[in-house]
DNA sequence: CGCTGGTATCAGCAGGCGGTGATGTGAAAG
DNA sequence: CTTTCACATCACCGCCTGCTGATACCAGCG
């Protein structure tokens, strides 16, 4: 039993813009400037924030000419709800086991 | 559809700390005093923490006494689980639309 | 080529957040 | 009542991190 989650993995995407562009993405693959007009946020805030999601393994890119396209990799939030999900299921079960005060 | 997450949430549970408390009151209810033994880390510390953790709705207490116990709240888990899985069958679903270069 | 536009990297700054010590509070023990 | 112990709160500091502007890089196009 694991009971455990990856913590570097939730910082990541504890971030607001981050977690937005995560939004974005699990709707349709788009490429920076897209994310620019949606976000309104500066080009350079959201590359820092997709090299942060490139290098947690979040994202992919994919060139296409001289655009990037970054979609989202959908294991690792699967990965992550079942993490959630058996640390929720072992809450669940140890609700009674109480330890003793010292 | 939702396919969003709680932003506050997930910063509250990115912190390594706090995802060992959770770890932690996964398996057991616990007083401060155990989460200090079990983690290292001081009362005041611990103390910070756990407020955060309560005040996200993450965790609820329990006086005995004159100890505290903490333990989970799993809904918040499992909800977390399902808001995760939702956003990685959307990205599956949407792998293949990629919105046109602009 | 040189130019343009999309993207990445770098350096610097400011705000936020986690860690710590001192102190307050409240309940049991003596 | 006084002491003790578990826990919370407060004030402070240092660092981390996100934001920004300048700049470098790279692909297509003339």
């Amino acid at each position: 039993m694991l009971t455990s989650v990856d913590p570097d993995l939730i910082r990541v995407l504890g971030d607001p813009l981050r977690l937005r562009i995560v939004a974005l993405l699990a709707r349709e693959t788009l490429c920076t400037t897209h994310l620019v007009e949606e976000t309104g946020a500066k080009q350079t805030n959201l590359s820092n924030h997709l090299k942060v999601l490139r290098e947690a393994g979040v994202v992919e890119t994919e060139p296409c000419g001289r655009f990037t396209y970054y979609k989202l990799r959908p294991e690792v939030l699967a990965g992550l709800s079942e993490q959630f999900a058996a640390l929720a299921e072992s809450a669940r079960s140890a609700a009674g086991n109480k330890r003793a005060c010292p």
